[in-house]
DNA sequence: GGCGCGGAAAGTGTCAACAATACCGGCGAG
DNA sequence: CTCGCCGGTATTGTTGACACTTTCCGCGCC
């Protein structure tokens, strides 16, 4: 009996086994192209097949992985021009955001972006490449739900998770961080002096920055 | 044996399933926040709960209908503050996409998208609502998959199915018609004549003035 | 030696039954 | 009369078993 031996309570729906593949997926623990084999994920996660087959449609219908009739699900390969497609979209996204986001900016809002900059400035300087790109994430995610557009924070939060993938090595070198960092802080300055055009602008040519040093990266 | 009964031989996947209720909810078969029964859904599909479920699960994954542990799946209530931002979405997606198709405009496309154009105003005359909106559709897919970027064509695609309710039960005014194409042919000659930029703000206010037309509709 | 070909193995697609949970009555106490 | 308790019922969550398809490997044939 499995009782005694799992810890955690036996999950009361399948919907956590999404968040545990998705993870998978954008840890690199599965990777792009492989197929998903049901009977050996309901192994591993304690369970039959069935909630595992749910859990894989939720991700189909995310666009995660694609179904191939009879022959199992297969993980997303992002290609390197699908990637520069997302990241065309991202930069849109964003910058419609940090628009938004200036004019609905708030002292407190204000406080918090800084909060995260500063943060992200510290990372930087103690050469912490994990906790900058987290803090990274918290920042354009803060970003986009500023903008009250819940929307664009749901399409944006998709691209961003397409493109774990790619980006999870970036940020070791400091000089990237301080110049990404940069960036961040003159985003938010041209926001507060409520110069949302010229901030949207910066926040597009920021993404599209993060895109050309990606790229380069790959190519060595 | 059902197999005499049934007239299409037993689907090969339950990606048919999925396809049905996305037809239900954009025809209004099933309306907003109502919930999905599985056996009631499976006896009217002629299959098990199983493959129910897991149609289920995708439209889940595509933020169609919203899970409740335990109590069942309902399908989204769009409220009108998420139709605005929804549309804005599109206007941005929209305005992007014709840039881009400009860019990338041939001989081809040109005639494609004109002849589009010529079909709807025929529609228009001819008073023909349905036919309008179901080329209106076309004309704008087409320009977002003249855009080159499946990515934002995809999320386009979202964007318009869940303004699919709403939408509906418009263009059935001449007037109205007219007016859309009007915007139609004033973004393709923009197109033509290389004017990206501005054929990007129209078609930004070309989906803004949608949305307003949709609104003062609502509003009666 | 290369090429179909048949059959076993693996894996997905489907189903019916069981367990667990939430809704909906009525009933009694305060 | 209202509130809380308590069964009955409907519905979801989960499981194991079975059918079907694809794949792969060894074998014989050309």
């Amino acid at each position: 009996m499995p009782v005694a031996t799992r810890p955690r309570p036996p999950r009361q729906l399948s919907s956590h086994i999404v968040e545990e593949l998705k993870r998978r997926i954008g840890s690199g623990a599965v990777k792009p192209g492989e197929r998903l084999n049901e009977a050996t994920l309901a192994g591993s996660m304690g369970t039959s097949r069935g909630p595992i087959r749910e859990a894989i449609r939720v991700l189909s219908g995310m666009g995660l992985v694609t179904p191939v009739p009879n022959r199992g699900v297969f993980v997303r390969k992002v290609t390197v021009a699908e990637m520069m497609e997302i990241y065309e979209m991202r930069a849109l996204i964003f910058g419609f955001a940090v628009e938004r986001a200036a004019e609905l900016l708030t002292p407190a809002r204000r406080k918090a972006l800084a909060a995260l900059v500063a943060q992200m400035d510290e990372a930087a300087k103690a050469q912490r490449g994990g906790r900058y790109y987290e803090l990274n994430l918290r920042f354009h995610s803060t970003l986009l739900a500023y903008s009250n557009n819940r929307r664009a924070a749901r399409v944006y939060g998709e691209c961003v998770n397409e493109l774990h993938l790619f980006r999870r090595p970036q940020f070791n070198y400091p000089a990237k961080m301080r110049r990404s960092n940069t960036e961040h802080r003159a985003i938010l300055d041209l926001m507060v002096a409520g110069r949302g055009a010229e901030a949207r602008r910066i926040a597009e040519e920021h993404v599209r920055a993060g895109r050309q040093r990606l790229l380069e990266s790959l190519e060595e």
